[in-house]
DNA sequence: TTGTTATTTAACAGGTACGTTAAATGCAGT
DNA sequence: ACTGCATTTAACGTACCTGTTAAATAACAA
């Protein structure tokens, strides 16, 4: 496991399964029990993802009674797009020559009807 | 390997050496060998994290005599930042609660003083 | 053809990720 | 203390990740 923030937050977020508990947490918080009620895996599998989204900082825990209430975290998703921001440029140049080809394109095209 | 693109994208850059080669080609095309010289691992290794960025789309590759040229594609990261800013009304309330939270602390501070 | 350079593939090792089932823990109620 | 419920930890298997070195491939140059 990498030591160093990003890597921890990119890695925790690169399985569809935590991406989806954290959909479900975005509407509040929730036990472990009700996380694992929607996923066709055992609640001590959730209970892993649950440790690798806490140890990323993404949720955080508290208890009440027997359950151990999850609650969002989304802070370190501004780390996120902070770092993802700076590449801005460079997907929206390659969109405009994707733009620009398809226009050429369609002059071509409209010039072979022609 | 997950086979969903956001989860290939996000365990992509996982990776800081890979983000480090990220980084890199942002600045321009770069070969192999140019991109192995910074780190302290075997071009095979850079060779592999390549293959792993090309998979998720990050970089494309062409061939010039007996180089491989490496380019950047940006594009995959735009999905990023769309799933990312779904989340940015929470890390919002999150800071300004934060800030708050910090603003009430300073305001019993002064009020102690006097 | 032969040699040189750039890069990839093969084969291997060690560590990590993710799932399972069974046992342990923590808390509440009787 | 005993029982029941929610959750975690333990132990295990399988597969994947990341690095290494050595061999293979591809393109050029003589």
């Amino acid at each position: 496991m990498q030591s160093d923030h990003l890597s921890l937050t990119f890695s925790a977020l690169a399985d569809p399964t935590r991406r989806a508990i954290l959909q479900r947490l975005s509407q509040g918080q929730a036990s472990v029990g009700e996380l694992t009620a929607p996923f066709a895996i055992s609640m001590p599998a959730i209970s892993r993802h649950l440790k690798v989204l806490e140890h990323a900082g993404l949720v955080v825990r508290s208890r009440n009674a027997q359950w151990r209430p999850v609650q969002l975290n989304a802070t370190p998703l501004a780390e996120v797009v902070h770092w993802v921001e700076s590449y801005r440029r460079h997907w929206e140049g390659a969109f405009e020559r994707m733009d620009a080809y398809l226009a050429e394109l369609q002059k071509g095209d409209s010039d072979a009807k022609q």
